[in-house]
DNA sequence: CCTTCAGGTTAACGACCGCTAACCTCCTTG
DNA sequence: CAAGGAGGTTAGCGGTCGTTAACCTGAAGG
């Protein structure tokens, strides 16, 4: 794990209030001048950082399924010849990880796409691909009997169900947080399961 | 059963495609214009129909919630005393025909709840607590170990899980709409199991 | 046949929003 | 200590958007 210390640079800062103001709002619904409020500069000085509105988006859309697509690459490697099932608990971990302590940004990563320029959304597309695809092979080491399309399925609806969380109420509410990843982690296996029996 | 003949009114037809191009686009990113000529007539023409923009969005998540509540309490009605296991199949099959038929609907019921004025999102959030609250009895019924918080947990997770549809590709490309009915319930089941089993 | 009204049209207004221009103020560095 | 760049500021432009106003038309009804 590598920890963060040094404090945020300013940068940081304009993408982790943009991510919230947009999952709070939507894209269209956060204006440039909130954005800057919410760091505490206003308006136009945003753009001594990024190009403009959208590469904010652009750049916590890619970043986010970059950082998905590595931690699972991560995974896949330290595995390297383990049991399969392991390796499905690995990825089903970090990805409860990811929606939990990032719940903006998930909320974003499939809500959002659509804004983004061609190019931009094409990468994170093909980010995205990537990630579901590797999913979809160690799927289908736990479960052989299981098809390549339903295995996309089943790897897209427990998407749904991990990325669930930001309906889960305020993470005060929460039955704690151990607790919640645990239940959502059984969850995700028992689906799985459920879709590898045919 | 109740299966419309008579063509759909005006109305109907702006409720239709506005829905669609909110779900593409999201509620901001969709001017008036563009829904007006989604029914052939153009931008101000809509005021006819409809006191603003917002009015559209709360009459679809109104309807939407008030849908879903319906359909559950009328699966509640008819299943008076069977088996509690039924019940939750039967609750599991509407939630998914109606994720798989209005996909749109699916869509924005989740995503654009915070755009409505204060009275209708109250409302809505009513309908959605009350179609929760009935779905976590039925579960805690099945599974009798299941504590009320985990049980909440457990259902907003599958609501993740079945509302996934609009991620599994277009319509032609799915297996077919009945394999792909079949699996989410499998799947659904399975993780309601793995919630259930402590 | 005249009235009425539902359901359109186009023009235009006011507000807002993303972005640029022009300017200011430190902190750094040779 | 002068120079310069990083990182702010406010003013304002141009475009878009929701909404209203004013007007038109064709069908229904007494």
């Amino acid at each position: 794990m590598t920890t963060r210390t040094d404090a945020p640079t300013r940068r940081e800062q304009i993408l982790k209030e943009a991510a919230r103001l947009f999952a709070e709002r939507g894209f269209h619904g956060v204006g440039v001048d909130e954005i800057g409020a919410a760091v505490g500069i206003s308006g136009p000085g945003l753009y001594r950082h990024f190009a403009g509105k959208d590469a904010m988006l652009a750049e916590l859309l890619v970043g986010i399924s970059g950082q998905l697509l590595t931690g699972a690459k991560r995974r896949l490697a330290e595995s390297d010849g383990g049991a399969p099932e392991a390796l499905l608990d690995s990825l089903i971990e970090g990805h409860i990880d990811f929606a939990l302590d990032d719940r903006p940004l998930i909320t974003l990563h499939d809500r959002e796409l659509d804004r983004l320029r061609d190019s931009d959304r094409k990468l994170v597309r093909q980010l995205q691909r990537q990630y579901v695809e590797l999913w979809v092979s160690v799927l289908r080491e736990v479960y052989p009997g299981l098809a390549e399309p339903a295995a996309r399925s089943a790897v897209h609806s427990v998407f749904g169900l991990l990325n669930s969380t930001p309906h889960l109420g305020r993470p005060g509410s929460l039955p704690g947080r151990g607790v919640t990843a645990e239940l959502l982690h059984r969850m995700a296996r028992g689906a799985f399961a459920a879709a590898g029996a045919e």
